[in-house]
DNA sequence: ACAAAAGTGTTAGGCCTACACCCATGA
DNA sequence: TCATGGGTGTAGGCCTAACACTTTTGT
């Protein structure tokens, strides 16, 4: 953080922020990562103390190359989480004036798709929490807004990119990514027809991990092919659901 | 403008502009609202002066409700554009470091859709000019960034939205429409297929202008059904092209 | 033994694509 | 008269959507 002094400038300016917006799956239930807000050592951070909030923080003015760089650095200092600046996505500026009791602040909203499996034990618990998305309590500042509107926009995204890719784990079910997409679309889809449609794109391959293959009942799993999508990608393609 | 003197902050606190990309359609070509810099009365606005850039200024932290509210009065202010802020969609946050020389500004960069034919007169040709959106010259700052950046979205928005609705003129024919349709999307459409598709949805009405229809020369006229559209938008669809 | 989870294939209908000819106007 | 622009319909193929039964395991 820069340091703590006098800085003047002609014109009123406004604190800039970045708030972030993660979003992970466990194989059943999409989840938000949630952080108590009041931990920190930094005294201009009273705000809404006690209550669940976007992890996120200010922009540093000397450091950050850019807001993405704010939203990984905040991150990681306060949920433990390592993302780097190129892997979230912006889901809007929230700049009303009051939505910051202390100073006028703008907020750029961040998000970003993470492997639950992969990152759970990075995340420090101490001051940080998954959610289920679908039982968030009520947010700190706009947060319930921002999250919204991020929801938004995986949802839009999902129809032009691997969104499963990067919530997925290494290695999944058919059932398991379904149930991701419904859970992002809010609908239901036919069980064969999901699994002839993803079968088609040719982006799933089988994986034989050993386990035997006892007539039905536990499900085949599968891993992504990287080469083959980014080759359709490339053609210019659209998930259709 | 929030008046000038001294403000001072512990931390440092980066300048806040919003810049607007303003599409327009003139029945052949796609087009972009472009302001000349240098012609404002503000002496902090020295950069770049001669050169061609995107509309827009500097956030007035006591006055902008939103940022939104700057790319509308700073659009009206250079451009004499009057443009709603809930018209705007945002394009994104540009917040490299040195993409102003002067100090640290972050540009949260607008886009809105206008029927050239309705605001053409109100455009204050002495700062600003339409320029055909693929003949825009190299622009101030990063504003070709914002540019391209802004004109994805809207390739992206047609999949979803009825941008010709905003685009075209009140009454228009359906060589016209393919055209924008063609001028977003970077390809080409076979006449017949565009024309069934687009009667298909049924948000297209004819409109009987008085004109001959003497056989085949003179394009049928027509108009948007908002309701039909409106219709169709609430039961979840997607424009397919 | 019953409920829950998962795997599998076919058919009908709708949508997309490709394609050719005619008419009228303006040069 | 020739080039240009615009209007129009159909057939084939592909993709989508709808749909039922069997197996296994856990309770």
């Amino acid at each position: 953080m820069a340091k703590k002094g006098q800085y003047i400038y002609e014109y009123p300016h406004p604190a800039v922020t970045a708030d972030c917006v993660i979003f992970g799956y466990d194989g059943k239930r999409l989840k938000v990562l949630l952080v108590k807000r009041g931990q920190e050592k930094e005294a201009s951070k009273e705000a809404y103390v006690g209550e669940w909030a976007l992890p996120g923080g200010f922009l540093d003015v000397d450091r950050d190359k850019t807001i993405a760089y704010t939203a990984s650095r905040e991150l990681k200092e306060e949920t433990g989480l390592q993302i780097k600046p190129s892997e979230f996505k912006e889901a809007g500026t929230f700049s009303e004036k009051k939505r910051d009791p202390r100073e006028r602040v703008i907020t750029v909203a961040h998000y970003a798709l993470v492997k639950l499996s992969d990152v759970q034990a990075d995340t420090d618990a101490e001051n940080a929490e998954w959610f289920d998305f679908s039982e968030v309590p009520s947010l700190a500042f706009d947060h319930d807004k921002i999250l919204r509107v991020a929801f938004a926009h995986l949802k839009r995204d999902i129809h032009f990119e691997p969104v499963g890719f990067e919530l997925m784990s290494e290695v999944f079910t058919l059932p398991q990514l379904q149930n991701l997409y419904e859970s992002i679309l809010e609908v239901k889809f036919d069980r064969r027809n999901f699994a002839n449609k993803m079968k088609h794109y040719g982006i799933l391959d089988e994986v034989d991990d050993g386990t035997p293959r006892n007539g039905t009942r536990n499900p085949i799993k599968y891993r992504f092919n990287k080469e083959n999508y980014d080759d359709l990608k490339r053609r210019g393609f659209q998930l259709e659901f």
